[in-house]
Order: structure tokens, then sequence, then C-alpha cells
DNA sequence: CATGAATGAGCGTTCATTCAT
DNA sequence: TATGAATGAACGCTCATTCAT
């Protein structure tokens, strides 16, 4: 008996994102992941149970992922401003080296039919129980979770998804003064 | 003057948007946008080269409608305060108020096929020529225009599409008060 | 506007009925279907909703049909004799003209998904209101209705069935001398 | 003495059959054959060399069995009128014991692709050896093998096929001594 | 012997688009 | 202009069968 292989599992999960960069996700049907994954479309069914399962399974991983990944980047010994900088950095060097990830999750964010296989506030958690002792002792400024949430994630996703030609650098250094000025007391 | 034509030709839209904000972009097929517009299949092709030029063409119109809808609530005179105030909250009830257009113009948005038929930046020039009389006059903070985009949509819309229960009134306040905190001299 | 075209609608059923002979229930995808009658698949779906659909409705019409053919060569005026004979020759011959309708009309009725579409008690009303008749005058045996269709049907469409080679007009005359003795008083 | 192997093989043959029952034959997929029997698709490969071999060899054992069922109920000391009553009841009462099975060969017999893998003349021939011998004796009436399967056993599954509620035995009943009336001298 | 993984082909169905009226 | 009919290609998925263990 075949053993089941993980790594051909990942690699569906990964030719499945890297199709959605490209043709959006519309385009992305079983047989083009399943040709660009180099298996059999029936292949893609031995390790999810259909084309949505597959969706929402790899939706529901790489939104945690990328909220790890910037995870990775504090520690509760960091300065506020020090903080700040490190989670909106984080989020903007996982788009940039995730680049299909991040594309393939902001469109499954935005899809009625999707969007609500995952919470995006349960993900940030950790950086969130972080952020609330900073708060906690007047390091950051109080403000609901929520608005928390849309000021630290939406306008560095918005830079990484309009941003053309042109250094990023200064406007990244730009913006995470601004989300200092504003959240440091 | 709005001629019988064109009343058809915008009932396939709005039919085409209530669709995706129903089913996602995935779900919205020409047989179905015809039938919930109540025409033929046909009919979309005398208005419509192809189904991609009627999404483009809808999401198009609809990024800078949904623009001229905050232009609308704003004027030279607002103390800057006030302004940011407007830009927030207009932002805010054109999602209320245009859920599927809103659904729609953030799924096409993200979508790698149909994004570059439309640039976010220049949707809100209108907007930003009105801030950048402020800034000039040390009214508003001088910031990149990305930045300034990135701040004053990004955020509010993260809340409108991440809000779940609750009153939104409070959430919406503090973010006009975090925003005007940031922008404000 | 294209108008529908029933004959085509003809063709797709009895396309459908040609290969089930050929090929078998099991043997008959849409697409055979499809090629046999000459259309595309996508055709098909014009008259029918599903395969199911279009199954079950050949099922229900040809059952009718097949016994309005016995119907046809039956008349109030008949000996008893006669109509015993007209019925199971009516049928024989039925078969024989039809051999693609009697295997498909078998096999549905035969198989669990689909025989409850048809009620084969029903089909042959008109023939057994002649034949109460009969019976209330004396001139044919009483019994109920489930066994007389079980002597007049089944045994000549076993025959039809299961004859092979060798004339059989002997066997189909020595059947309704059978039944004439088994049903006249 | 029965094998494990043998048991296995046996396994496998009754959830095909009891599949069948439930969803047509075209609904017995190997994978749902396996999954019924609790084996795995390729162990069905071990026992038969394709799914067709599968189903004949089903079809040519049960058909086989089906008339054995009803040869154990007869005996050469009967009486003529037993002996039919044997007959009948017998092969009513297989219908109702092994209902999945009748379903079964009721629809492989109807199949083209199928039905030549058995000679319906050919299982019945023990049977038929007893009553060519009352026959001899002018015990039964003489005619053609082919009317005699015909009338003996056709209507009696045309009966277990079409009845529906209200019991059964009368019903019964009645065909029996309608047979005997016919059959005796 | 027995398995679950793997597959190319095919399933029933719908797709975006064009045709004929 | 507007239509429902028509279609080849593609959809998501399952098929019968074989492979590797």
């Amino acid at each position: 008996m075949r053993t089941r292989d993980y790594e051909k599992q990942q690699r569906i999960k990964e030719a499945m994102v890297r199709l959605i960069l490209r043709e959006g996700i519309n385009g992305a049907s079983v047989a083009k992941i399943a040709r660009e994954a180099g298996v059999s479309p029936a292949t893609i069914y031995i390790y999810y149970d259909s084309k949505e399962a597959l969706l929402s399974a790899a939706f529901r991983e790489y939104s945690y992922q990328s909220y790890q990944y910037v995870d990775r980047r504090i520690r509760p010994g960091m300065g506020a401003a020090e903080l700040i900088e490190a989670i909106v950095q984080g989020c903007y060097t996982y788009t940039v080296e995730h680049e299909e990830v991040f594309s393939f999750v902001e469109q499954c964010a935005r899809c009625p039919t999707l969007s609500e296989y995952v919470s995006q506030q349960e993900c940030c958690c950790g950086i969130f129980d972080l952020i609330h002792q900073y708060q906690a002792h007047g390091l950051i400024r109080r403000c609901s979770d929520l608005n928390l949430a849309a000021v630290l994630f939406a306008p560095v996703r918005f830079l990484a998804a309009n941003h053309k030609g042109g250094p990023v650098e200064p406007q990244l250094r730009e913006l995470v003064a601004m989300l200092q000025r504003l959240l440091l007391p």
C-alpha cells in the first residue's frame, strides 16, 4: 500500500496558490491546479473532499501562517515603537516573500462564499495578547481591537497591493512613523 | 436624459453586482446574471463585448462612483477635522448603503486579472486635490499620497468588512478620532 | 430567436433508447446520447433538466405508448378469444417492431431508481376497462387485475426476451391458446 | 469447508447485490461496492478480473441459486397440483427472502451487455426434468418449455415486482389456482 | 493476500459565446 | 434591439483499474 504523501498535499496547495496569483480565484480550476502540481485531478480528491475544501483549508492555514510570520518577529522585551515597526515591517515583508499567498488570502477574504471560513480577528490573537500588555502598561494607547487591527494591518496591505514602481522603503518607513505617532502615547 | 437602453445596461450591471455579493465572483455566470437582470444572455452581449468587458466596465465605474460618493460630502470650507470625519464616515456609509457594490469592488480589486483595469489612486484624485490644499496650508500633516490613501480608506473598509454584531457607531467614531489625531498637526 | 425544435427532442429520446438497446442502461452516457443524436451535450439540457429527467420522461412516455399500441388493436365488438389473441399478439408485435423501446422500458422498470416513475398498472387501464366489461358479461373469467396483468403481459414479454432462433409463430400461437383456455369460461 | 477467502469473495458479491437494490445497476461503482463490503477496491480485483467479471459471475451464480431454491421445495412424489404450487410459491418466497438478489438478477437479465452470460432456460433444467416426467404421465399438459417457463416464472415475478400494499397471500393463491387450471389436464 | 494511493478517462453539467429569427 | 436555441470547451468530480508497499 502506498502511503499518504504530505509533500504532495503541500504541492497541491502551493500550486493552487501560485495559479490564483496568476489567474485570479476565477481562473483556478481543479484541472489547472492538478497540472500545475504535476498530479492527476483525481489525486486532489484523495487529499481534499472538494475544491471548496481545498480552498477553505488553504485559506485558513495561510491566514494563520501570515500572522505567525509576524509573531515570530516580535518579543515581549521590545520597546513599543520597535513593536509597531516589527509588526508593520513583518506584514510587509511577508507580502513580498509570499506574494502568492498574500494575493490568495486577500482574494479569499473578500469572497462571500469563503470569507466566513476564517475569522481575521482570531488569527492575530497572539500579537494582540502582547499589545494588550503594552496597553496595560500605558506604552500603547488604548483602543478597540478591531480598530487596532484596522490601522496595523489594513494600511500596510494597501501599500503592498497598490505600490507600483519606485523604492518602497521610504513609503514603508513613513507609514511606520505615522502608526507610531498614532499609537504611542 | 436616460434612454431605455441605458436603463437595461444598468440593470445588467446591478444584477451582476447583486449576484456577486451573494455568490462571489466565481458564482456569477453570464446565464445567472441574465436571469437576475431579467434579460436574455444574448442581450448582455449587445452591451458588452465579453464577460470580462462587463466586469471591468462595472469595476471601473463603481470604483469611481464610490469615491464620488465621498466627494459629494466634502467641501473646501470644511475644517480639517471635519474633512477627515466626512471622508471616513462617507466611506463607511457607502459600504452600508451599497453593500453589493462595496463587495464587488473589493473582490475585483484583489483579482489579478481585473485589478489593473482600475487605478485606486486615480479614483480619489478629487479628494486628494482638496487634501493637498489643506496640507499646503499646514492644516493636515504632509505625507505621501499612497500612505494617505492607506490610512484614510483601508482601515474603514477593514472595519466595514470585519465588523460583526454590536453597534458600529462607537467603533467608527473612535477610528475617526484616531485618524484626526494622526493627520492633524 | 431560434424556436424550440420538437423533432430534435424526439431525436434525443430515440438516440438514447437506441443506445440503451446496444449498450445497456449503464452504457448510455449523456455524451454518447448526444453523439448518437447528432447534437451537443449541452443541447440535451435545453430539453431536459437532467439525465434522470430524460430517462424518466422517456420511460413514462414509452410505457404508455406500448400499451396504446395494443389498445389500438382491440375493439369492444371482438369475441373474448379474439380479444386475448389481439392483446398477446399486439404485445409481441410491439416488441418486434420497437425492439429498442421494449428493451429500454424493461430495463427502466427493473431499475429501483427509475421504476417508481411509472405505474405499470396505470398504463394498461384502457385495456382493462374493456376486459372488465367482458368479465361483467361472463365472457372472461374474473380474477384480480394484478394477476390478469401478470398472465397477459409477463409471459409474452418473457417469450420476446428469451426466444432465440427458430420460428416464433408456433410458440406464440401456443401461448395464446394457453391464455385463452386460462381466461375463457 | 469455507476458507476465509471464500467468505470475503462472498461478502463482495453480497455487498454489490445490496447496493444494486438500493441504487440500481448504474449506482454500483467498484469503490462503493468495496466500501459496502468493508474491503479495499483493490481487493475486489484479487477475486475478479474486472467489474464485468464480478457482475457476470454473480449474475450466473444467483440465477442458478434462485432456481435451486425452488428445486429444493419439489420432490418426485408430489401431486401435479402440489408441484405447481410449490414452484410458484417457491419463486415468490425467494423474492421476499432475497429481495436484493431478485432485483439484481432481474436487472442483469434485461441488460443487453449482461443477459447473454446466463441462459434462463438452462437454469431451470432440474425443475423441467421433473415436469417432463409429469407430462409424460399425462399429469401436466404438454407445451413447449419456453411457454412453460413463461407462465410458471414470469407472472409470479411480475406479482413480486408490482405488488404494493395489501395482503399478497390471496393474490398468490389465486395465481396458483389459475396456473393449476391452466396446466393440469 | 490485502491495502490505500494514484491515475487518465469519462461522468453529468454548466460555461461563455454565437446563431437564427 | 432582443431573444431563446445551440454549441464546443471546460467545469468539478468519480470511474474502473493499477501501483507500490
